[in-house]
DNA sequence: CCAAAAATGGACCGTAAGGTCCACAAAGGG
DNA sequence: CCCTTTGTGGACCTTACGGTCCATTTTTGG
């Protein structure tokens, strides 16, 4: 047996706590201290469940916290066949990061775990996933007639995963949603021929 | 008297290196001894010019660096005054970042020195000015008759910006400037009103 | 019920890294 | 030419933090 009920809950429990402390207000670096204090273990067990050190639970918890990216747009990003629908999900994305503020989770983790191999596929994963999510919005959407067919669909919907990466960066550093705003519309009014 | 000469040179020296590093292979987390070895200095000299530590240092290598994103661009991005300077500076911008490749030196710097006060205000003024010469560009297309006068330049010239930030973004776990080049063209499209 | 495996607590260690101090060298300026 | 200011070298200090170890408790499975 490798991992009983107990076990796993811990290894969950410290994951959690984690993804917690980096949505708090003082991200920065995240020490295994921090860590261990929020979610009232010890350090055996950190490296019990995560022999790879710190580097392997920042790994986990990136991972944790890259599947709430999209989940947190849905159902909107898995429904993008009307007008309507994409302006529920722009709305859906932009309260998304402005509840989120300065601190983006996801960014502190891959400032801190950057280098390493595995958080290069995290964050590519998750981009392609996204990515695939609008195109298909795309397509349907050029499907029904709404969209001239002679747009590269995925093509704009990397520009979409580019533009909502770059406005969330802006937040980061000025507080303001407005560059997000302002490049989520000016690629919908794109795909909208406006 | 402040700095001599000789206190000019060695300041300029220790910031001019600390880039050389910071544009390396192997960024991660610059260190003082990184930046003593690299620029031929001792500790002392580091503090004596920067008192406010490592924090101060890195702040003004961000200035120094800051500086020289907007100058790459040049002369470009002052004279955006047809389709073909656009693209011009569209070519000059990925080339610049696909030449940076992975490491993104203000980005580093920006993870490591990211929450101090100060450091917001280089990025923002940055952003600003950017932002600024791209909506010049836009305005100045829109008094020719070449870009229609319902968009609004301000807000386009931030879509512009958050893109290309996005962009490298991307092109920082990706390696690829695919997703840069897709957001550029996607607005110049929609700038153009293909 | 008992031995083996897993979970936990926490003292302890090694080191990297920022920062301090002081002695000495080199300009500068009157 | 000498005194004051500025520049430089580098030993040294302190602390934070990742990681190790082992003793103890709890759970598991036969």
């Amino acid at each position: 047996m490798a991992l009983t009920v107990k076990g796993r809950a811990t290894r969950q429990r410290i994951i959690e706590g984690a993804a917690v402390y980096l949505r708090g207000d003082e991200p920065g670096e995240v020490t295994l201290d921090d860590i261990r204090a929020i979610t009232g273990t010890s350090k055996s067990q950190i490296f019990h469940y995560f022999p790879g050190g710190k580097e392997e639970l920042l790994l986990a918890v990136a991972r944790h916290e890259s599947e709430r990216v999209l989940e947190d747009q849905q159902p909107h990003l898995g429904a993008l066949t009307s007008w309507a629908a994409w302006e529920r999900w722009r709305d859906a994305v932009v309260a998304r990061y402005r509840a989120q503020g300065r601190n983006c989770p996801l960014g502190s983790l891959m400032s801190q775990v950057g280098g390493t191999p595995g958080a290069a596929e995290v964050i590519g994963a998750l981009l392609t996933s996204w990515r695939a999510h609008i195109r298909h919005g795309i397509e349907r959407m050029q499907a029904t007639g709404e969209i001239r067919p002679s747009l590269d669909a995925d093509r704009l919907a990397a520009a979409f995963v580019a533009g909502i990466q770059g406005g969330v960066q802006v937040l980061r550093s000025s507080g303001s949603t407005w560059h997000l705003e302002a490049t989520l519309d000016a690629l919908i009014d794109h795909l909208r021929g406006v």
